[in-house]
RNA sequence: GGGCAAGUGGCGGAAUUGGUAUACGCGCUAGUCUUAGGAACUAGUACCGAAAGGUUUAAGAGUUCGAGUCUCUUCUUGCCCA
């Protein structure tokens, strides 16, 4: 027997694959729909260990539901925009399109090697014009539609990549990709009117049934609803605006109040516009971000405004109204009042300008005297004190007696707010889809006419300038209008998640000229029946799409909303050990050595290499194993196995050359087996052709059990334990051949959603039919069954009876097993616990 | 600081959801075959013990006839938010 050839089978199945189009997913009305989609990769030009395990995932489901008689829909495509294509342009001076193109190229080369069940009829690719033709579309139908509007706004500007960031791509106060401290600068924008949805977006959460908790729990703190109440409070000086408008979730702690902070863009601070001191303030201002956590950690500044303002329940009582950094304009209403003992900003805040300290709310049970507020302020629950008609209320009894009578007094009212903001979509970019939008003379935008579509980026940009390459261009911002007015064109392009959130839509219409989706196709293949992808996307990807189904169904009478991703499944990452010379640099896998005592040298000077925790694999840190490398020495199905089997699906998996090459030995064992299995002459029935019967249907039971519950880890368990018995039964030729090669062509077919290229090899030497197995109920049942005997819970023996025997017949039989019999005797036995077919508890007198 | 997960052999991890803990794989040990082995095969491998047997799911308590699984406390790690 030959040993098995992996690089001429897997080539041969993936040309048949290719030229039959076997992956070619149609609209049949008459079958039922299976949507599979994977998130689609950027391309960075090679496909990494983490989108094999994504698409293994994705695949093993899209074979299997396929087997199953689904018509299946397991497009791929390429979320092809973005600066990456640009920076890389510069440096090797090849324009961004011919850049992506290339590696496009290349990396459906590399996805094809791998065997992915992927119907490529159906290939988008985000950066061509009749993709991104369509979202001009839909941008100006969100025009229309009061969706889109411009406003200037305090964005996160990247110094580095001269743009402006999405809050969710500031981590840690820097730039998610260039990792440069991120400022504050203002500038017109683009927005999607995403917080007009803020409460369905919120309350479908529930409707997902097949979520994450952990990610739905993610957007609904990002939504972030809170409830809380506005209150006006009087200033001082009636010169200048007699009130100010104080947004809280905390109104309780009213009576605690010992300033107002209001944001340096508030309308009252206005007038200190000339002030040097306030210009040198508000300039430190802009150094923080704009998120929360840079403004929980910056170091609280206030500027005095030498204004006060009056507590609307202690007329007496006057609060110097500051303007401070921890507050801003678009969160509530610009002001806020500072109860320092129970807000820690507000506490850090009146600590540095020695502003008083009086607490209203203490634990229960607590010494009102000896409850002290120093450095950390009291957010808990407890009772209200010093608090005139609130005293003795908990908090929350406090919030709702506090707005009853402030709305009674109407000196305010109660207001739900929500965390989320608008999606800021425009970026000072070239590589990215063009806003439709054209100005006049004075300024004023407009839609760009629907026939004028798409509005084309042009080729010839100097991507070597700083800033925005489209506004360097020489003409291409200008046109002119009907009756030739002169018209500028909007120079700032899409954010690249406006691409991604509609994508999925149009994998159902792939080739529409006239719209970005057919209704009649969305209405047969959405939703997303299975969405498998990183987490890392929880909340950005995942949000973003559910707003583009709402806003694209939004007044559509023919288009009714849906959450785009029936089921969501998370993958864990791919990782690996990371190694470090003695000169502290990173060196990759390749470049180390295991010695015998599984300690590492370098190869290239034998020196000592320091091992590294396993970690995700990154290029920055080396610890990267090229696919492509790993295709072509162990091939596709062991990549797969591999990918499969270590980890479960959800969880983190460790990248090891050890298990690889395992998996690599046990397809050469199926392809042994399976030939001598070919081999084997049809004999007479043998006595183990039952039991053997029964492990295959158990098994079948096993691995689509486990499929449905993502538990692929076990489905390779479940392979492994039947392959053993197999093999053992073939070695003593215990089996007929002929019900041996009947029931292995059922092992085959459970192995053609993991590994179809060895798969599909044996199946066309048995039948080339192809199916699901079914299993047999009847068949699981065993004759006998192993019966545990315990002595008060401990477990003192186990024996084999005939299944569904007497209890008194179990009974006895129990009480002879030696061990068992030895702690029974001379005891009173008080109680019999019996789990028929399983387990018999003695409990005795003490 | 808050929230959510998770903690099982040398390692990755199973456990029909409260009923035989450690399936399956890696690694390791011994052996067979081989000119050779980073191949293949056989046997062993949670811990203590010579054995009978006993102990064990981060630590401790609780509920229960019975707990890896449920409850509480503590510790550790990871993720998200601040």
């Amino acid at each position: 027997m030959e040993r098995y050839n992996i690089k001429a089978v897997e080539k041969k199945w993936q040309n048949f694959w290719s030229k039959n189009n076997t992956h070619k997913a149609e609209k049949d009305k008459s079958k039922k729909k299976f949507y599979c989609l994977e998130m689609f990769p950027y391309p960075s030009g090679k496909i990494h260990m983490g989108h094999v395990r994504n698409y293994t995932i994705g695949d093993v489901l899209a074979r299997y539901k396929k087997l199953q008689g689904f018509n299946v829909l397991h497009p791929m495509g390429w979320d092809s925009f973005g600066l990456p294509a640009e920076n890389a342009a510069r440096e090797n001076n090849l324009h961004p399109k011919e850049w992506t193109k290339e590696n496009i190229k290349n990396m459906k080369v590399q996805l094809k090697q791998l065997g992915f069940s992927l119907d490529w009829d159906r290939e988008i690719s985000t950066c061509e014009p009749e993709y991104y033709k369509h979202q001009q579309e839909f941008f100006l139908e969100l025009f229309k539609k009061d969706l889109v509007y411009k406003k200037d706004n305090y964005v996160n500007w990247d110094p580095e990549e001269q743009t402006v960031l999405a809050n969710e791509q500031v981590i840690n106060g820097k730039g998610w990709r260039s990792g440069v401290p991120v400022e504050r600068k203002k500038l017109s924008q683009w927005f999607f009117n995403i917080k007009k949805f803020s409460q369905d977006l919120l309350d479908e959460l529930d409707n997902l049934k097949n979520w994450p908790e952990k990610v739905k729990l993610m957007q609904k703190n990002w939504i972030g609803k809170s409830f809380g109440c506005e209150i006006n409070f009087e200033i001082d000086n009636k010169n200048i605006l007699n009130k100010i408008k104080v947004f809280t979730t905390r109104p309780d702690t009213i009576f605690g109040a010992s300033f107002i902070a209001i944001s340096v863009d508030h309308p009252i601070a206005k007038q200190f516009e000339k002030d040097k001191n306030f210009i040198s303030f508000k300039s430190e201002c802009s150094k923080i971000g704009t998120t929360e956590e840079a403004l929980a950690n910056a170091e609280k500044l206030g500027f005095n405004t030498d204004l006060f303002a009056l507590h609307p329940f202690k007329k007496s009582k006057k609060l110097p109204i500051y303007i401070a950094n921890f507050v801003l304009m678009d969160y509530g209403t610009g002001a806020i009042f500072g109860c320092p003992a129970h807000d820690q900003r507000d506490l850090d805040f009146a600590n540095k300008y020695k502003l008083e300290v009086l607490p209203v709310v203490k634990p229960e049970n607590f010494n009102t005297e000896k409850f002290i507020i120093d450095k950390t302020a009291f957010t808990e629950d407890g009772v209200l004190f010093n608090s005139d008609f609130l005293n003795g209320l908990n908090v929350n009894e406090g919030i709702k007696k506090i707005i009853e009578v402030i709305s009674e007094k109407k000196l305010g009212e109660k207001k739900i707010t929500f965390r989320l903001k608008d999606w800021g979509v425009s970026r000072q970019r070239y590589w990215g889809c063009p806003i439709p939008i054209l100005y006049n003379k004075k300024g004023e935008a407009f839609p760009e006419k629907k026939e004028n579509l798409p509005v084309l980026l042009p080729d010839d940009v100097d991507l070597n300038a700083r800033g925005n390459p489209l506004d360097k261009h020489p003409n291409w911002k200008y046109t002119k209008s009907t009756d030739g007015e002169t018209l500028i064109r909007e120079t700032d392009t899409l954010d690249t998640f406006v691409d991604s959130s509609w994508y999925f839509l149009r994998f159902c219409s792939p080739k529409s000229k006239k719209y970005g989706y057919e209704i009649d196709d969305i209405k047969y293949w959405m939703p997303v029946d299975q969405y498998i992808g990183g987490v890392e996307h929880a909340i950005l990807h995942l949000l973003y799409s559910r707003f583009f189904m709402k806003a694209l169904s939004h007044n559509n009478k023919e288009f009714t909303y849906t959450e785009p991703f029936e089921n969501l499944f998370t993958q864990g990452m791919v990782c690996h050990e990371t190694y470090k010379s003695e000169d502290n640099k990173w060196l990759y896998p390749f470049e180390v050595e295991k010695k015998p005592d599984s300690t590492y040298i370098a190869k290239k000077n034998k020196k000592k290499v320091y091992v590294g925790p396993s970690e995700s694999m990154s290029k920055s840190k080396k610890n990267i194993v090229d696919p492509g490398e790993m295709v072509s020495i162990y091939g596709a199905d062991s990549i797969r196995w591999f990918m499969l089997s270590d980890s479960p699906p959800e969880r983190d998996v460790q990248w090891s050359v050890e298990g690889v090459s395992a998996s690599h030995k046990f397809i050469q064992k199926l392809w042994r087996l399976h030939n001598e299995i070919l081999n084997k002459k049809d004999e007479t029935k043998k006595p183990e052709d039952i039991n053997m019967k029964k492990a295959v249907n158990k098994t079948i039971y096993n691995v689509t059990k486990n499929l449905e519950n993502f538990q692929y880890n076990v489905v390779v368990a479940n392979l492994h334990e039947i392959y053993n018995l197999i093999n053992e039964y073939v070695t003593n030729n215990k089996i007929s051949g002929k019900i041996l090669k009947a029931e292995w062509e059922k092992i085959i077919m459970l192995l053609m959603p993991l590994i179809p290229h060895l798969a599909h090899e044996c199946c066309e030497t048995i039948n080339k039919k192809f199916y699901w197995p079914i299993y047999n109920p009847a068949l699981l049942e065993e004759e006998e069954c192993k019966i545990v005997v315990q002595v008060n819970g401990k477990k003192r023996g186990i024996f084999s009876m005939p299944i569904n025997s007497k209890e008194n017949l179990v009974i006895e039989k129990a009480k002879t097993i030696d061990n068992v019999s030895k702690h029974v005797e001379n005891v009173k036995v008080i109680k019999n616990i019996y789990l028929k077919n399983k387990l018999i508890n003695f409990i005795t007198e003490k």
